[in-house]
RNA sequence: GGGCGCUUAGCUCAGCUGGUUUAGAGCACCUGCCUUACAAGCAGGGGGUCAUAGGUUCGACUCCUAUAGCGCCCACCA
């Protein structure tokens, strides 16, 4: 590594350190009774994932804490992993197959599952080794993965568990469908997308009559399995038909005509078909009033035997268009109407579901939930931002058994076996090689496999060797925080409170940090499919994986979405830039001087304003950290670093360092090296890379690598309020000289003369200090003097608070211009003035405002007065 | 249909429990500087009736109500 700073090239070092730290073991954690633990598990992305935006924010704020924590002293463990994403990566490897011209029902479960291994073996978990890039500091040894062979165990053991308890049934419902993947989805993997569709009015003949019932409906292939017509019992319009029947057109089934509170008189005809097999509505109906139940679809969305033979086999698309088609030649299509409404689609096959009839399992809610409602609600969880809890309650006070089979292959297969003779059933964790009940060899296991969450709902214990009870799950369960997207808090979040509290009985983390969204530049949410995402890589190649996770921290408020785009890289570009000049100037100005340790430096008076200013920045940013506010701890740091290190202290102290005197520069090189140690600890959460680089060539630390050293911690003796307040008013001189350098086009290099008038007993203040604003300003000579100077136009005057400043600018005055700002001045205090004065005649204002609100309003209107005066004063001098 | 959130400079956002903020920052813009850490920079500057209308209060960007626009989440309307 080079022992010189040269200029800032993040493609330089970021590889090679994060090698580093991988040689050194750094990441790795272990069981260490003697620290306490902070444990995160990572949201384990999809096999199938290629990392974007999201996963960089929430994988960076993730690594902030962890890399603080370690540094704090706990023995920090970030467990990573994939999640097997049953359906996702199921649909994934089926259009892989079909490329090659291969059909996954032709060639069985069996060879599937070989090519899905293989796949996942060469294409999955690429977003692992991105996440490197970033410079996530995990623990690699213990990454896991939702199928291996232990997480296995553990989701087929927390099966038979709740199995045996009774919690799991199996049931012949209606779910949600999709066609594409030819398998069941759960309520939470339906999108609802609105629809331009159309309405279609069909008339039912009502049967020994030559009347009609119209009916209004938007997906007419349905009524080849209509069981029933509704009305409302209420409607006046219909009430002489309940109980008579329809003779079905095309079918030429007779249904009968029924009446339900839920049908709404107002929609369409007053009068609803019925058809419990195809709608969750009419399921409901269905059962209620013991209809017949039929099935018209086979699981590819095709119509099945159930329809006339003229309709069988047809698309349910072709089969509306043939439907609609016929009822026109029957003449019983009387109109279609435009209608949009909401279409469920399904998650993973993009297609609108159907709700179909079919054999699931269920997991019964209603005990389970309970204890997870309890433990939000008594604060033992905390969610942040805490206003996730209303949405979190409402789910689960409202839940629904929950239908965890799936109609796949990738997954956890069921581990319930049917006794093909007998036809007794029960869950094992091994294969039984009889039948309990009659004996009989002939054992079948069920096809199913389990939804991908009630297997990542296992996630925070199953990553130890739970069900077994050992050392690790002990030491790191429960973990800390949980950081994850607000999306999934049904899905994950409140299940895996629920899994934690059933298994282990205990809460699965203390805290739940949820981020928010990255858009692109105008709202839209980052996503593979609208191709509005930046490919991470590719940011950290052209910034920076410092950068980027900056950027994006500086970018994150609590919970809130972000607006996110590349140019905003540079925020964390510059200043990492920014950082590195810093220290290069300070290693470059500390060579062949002795160090001492700061409490051996006498310290001037810029000192103690720095060491007072990074105590203030220091502990406002552990606080940031520990209640999750990214975004203010990134200006914290920025401004600090930027604004006050940099901008004063580093121009201040050059003053000593390039003097002759070695006591000062020593003073001076030391407070720089103290402040270079700890901005880069300060930092290392935010941005590992550069100050692991920085840090390796230090001459003096404590420990070989910056992510095991302490992370500073605040100290009340370096604080220092007087010195602090004499500092800022010495800025604000030096800044109006500047100001009125700048305004009247003085040139730069040029020193000028100053006459200061004091009001504010700074005297010795400004003369002991002389020297940095000379420096610092380019000033010449000031002199205080008494009362203002009236030798206009050669001097022009700025106002601050307590003093002002005489510019002495010899011939140099541009008088309009001066007259000008002057006058822009006038204009302003008067307003402000007028503001002050009212507020002070206002009778009610003297009697209820507190007494230091009023005094500090007279105060103001006095020290705007007097600058008034002398603002007149000067125009008038202007000539 | 319910619930939640947002609306502050051209853009992206700070401003948490009402009066020390003359409403701040970064980017963009204007002026002057290649000053030996940094032009990915330095020193200055201009720019906002804090979405609208009411209300509470001595006092509101900050609290309340209504309205508008935007965005999420939930809900079975054929």
């Amino acid at each position: 590594m080079n022992m010189e700073l040269g200029s800032y090239n993040h493609l330089d070092f970021e590889d090679e350190i994060y090698k580093y730290w991988l040689e050194r073991g750094y990441f790795k954690s272990s069981v260490n009774n003697s620290k306490k633990p902070y444990t995160i598990v990572m949201p384990p992305p999809n096999v199938t994932g290629v990392l974007h935006m999201g996963h960089v924010l929430n994988n960076s704020i993730q690594d902030v804490l962890i890399r603080y924590y370690r540094m704090n002293g706990y023995e920090a463990c970030w467990i990573p992993g994939t999640d097997h994403a049953s359906i996702a990566t199921e649909a994934k490897v089926t259009k892989y197959l079909q490329d090659k011209g291969i059909d996954k029902f032709k060639i069985g479960r069996e060879k599937f599952l070989e090519y899905a291994w293989e796949w996942k073996e060469k294409y999955g978990g690429i977003i692992i080794s991105q996440l490197k890039k970033l410079g996530c500091s995990c623990d690699w040894s213990r990454e896991r993965f939702t199928m291996d062979e232990g997480y296995y165990k553990a989701v087929i053991y927390a099966f038979v568990e709740l199995f045996k308890k009774g919690y799991i049934y199996r049931g012949y419902r209606l779910v949600n469908w999709c066609p594409v993947s030819r398998s069941a989805i759960s309520d939470e993997e339906v999108y609802y997308k609105e629809v331009e569709g159309k309405l279609y009015y069909f008339l039912y003949p009502i049967k020994g009559t030559k009347e009609f019932l119209e009916i209004a409906t938007t997906r007419p292939e349905t009524m080849l399995g209509d069981t029933a017509v509704a009305v409302n019992p209420k409607d006046t319009r219909y009430k002489k038909y309940i109980g008579k029947t329809v003779v079905l057109p095309i079918v030429e089934r007779e249904i009968p005509i029924i009446a339900d509170e839920y049908v709404d008189m107002e929609f369409g005809t007053g009068v609803v078909k019925i058809t419990p097999a195809h709608d969750p509505n009419d399921y409901e109906i269905g059962l209620k009033h013991n209809l017949e139940f039929i099935n018209i679809l086979n699981p590819d969305a095709t119509l099945n035997n159930n329809v006339p033979e003229d309709f069988r086999g047809l698309d349910r698309y072709e089969a509306r268009e043939a439907v609609v088609e016929r009822m026109k030649e029957l003449k019983y299509l009387t109109k279609i109407e435009n209608h949009t409404h909401k279409v469920g689609y399904s998650e993973r096959g993009h297609v609108p579901i159907e709700p179909y009839l079919s054999e699931q399992w269920f997991l019964k809610m209603e005990e389970l939930v309970k204890p997870a409602i309890e433990v939000v609600k008594s604060g033992k969880i905390q969610f942040f931002p805490e206003r996730w809890t209303k949405t979190y309650f409402h789910w689960l006070e409202n839940i629904k058994d929950w239908c965890i089979s799936r109609q796949l292959w990738w997954g956890h297969r069921i581990p319930v076996y049917y006794c093909e003779d007998c036809g007794f059933y029960y869950a094992y964790t091994e294969a039984p090689l009889k039948c309990e009940k009659c004996g009989s060899k002939k054992i079948k296991q069920d096809p199913d496999v389990l939804d991908t969450w009630a297997s990542s709902w296992l996630w925070p214990f199953a990553v130890h060797k739970w069900p077994e009870i050992e050392e690790n799950l002990k030491y790191y369960y429960p973990t800390d925080t949980l950081v994850t997207a607000p999306e999934i808090i049904f899905f994950w979040v409140a299940r895996m409170i629920i899994a934690g509290m059933e298994f282990i009985g205990e809460i699965p983390f203390k805290k739940v940090y949820f981020t928010g969204t990255v858009r692109d530049e105008i709202g839209r949410k980052m996503s593979k499919s609208l191709g509005n995402s930046p490919d991470p890589l590719d940011v950290i190649k052209e910034y920076g994986a410092d950068a980027l996770r900056f950027t994006i921290l500086r970018l994150a408020p609590l919970g809130n979405d972000i607006f996110y785009d590349n140019q905003k890289c540079e925020i964390g570009r510059n200043f990492a830039n920014k950082v590195w000049n810093a220290s290069k100037f300070i290693l470059q100005n500390i060579k062949n001087i002795k160090l001492k340790e700061i409490k051996e430096v006498k310290l001037d008076i810029f000192d103690k304003w720095i060491l007072s200013k990074y105590s203030k920045s220091l502990k406002k940013l552990r606080e940031e950290i520990e209640s999750f506010y990214f975004n203010d701890a990134a200006v914290t740091l920025y401004d600090f670093i930027w604004s006050e290190f940099c901008d004063w202290y580093i121009e201040s102290s050059k003053i000593a360092l390039y003097s002759d005197n070695n006591q000062d520069k020593e003073n001076k090189a030391s407070v720089l090296y103290f402040l270079l140690v700890n901005i880069l600890k300060m930092l290392h959460p935010y941005m590992p890379f550069i100050t692991e680089r920085i840090y390796r060539i230090l001459p003096v630390k404590e420990t070989e690598s910056i992510m095991v050293s302490n992370f500073p911690t605040y100290d009340e003796n370096l604080v220092f309020e007087n010195e602090e307040k004499t500092v800022e008013f010495l800025k604000e001189v030096i800044y109006i000289i500047r100001n009125l350098r700048g305004e009247n086009k003085a040139p730069p290099a040029t020193e000028l003369n100053v006459n200061i008038k004091l009001s504010n007993n700074r005297e010795e203040d400004l003369i002991k200090n002389e020297i940095y604003l000379k420096k610092l300003a380019k000033v010449k000579n000031f002199t205080i003097i008494d009362e203002a100077y009236k030798k206009a136009p050669m001097e022009v005057v700025g106002l601050g608070n307590g003093f002002e400043v005489y510019l002495i600018l010899e011939g140099l005055v541009d008088v309009e211009k001066e007259k000008e700002r002057i006058t822009k001045e006038i204009e302003r205090l008067t307003k402000q003035i007028e503001g002050v004065s009212q507020k002070l005649k206002n009778p009610s204002f003297l009697e209820k405002a507190p007494k230091d609100v009023i005094e500090r309003e007279e105060k103001k209107l006095e020290n705007w007065q007097t600058e008034l005066d002398k603002l007149k004063q000067n125009l008038l001098n202007l000539r």
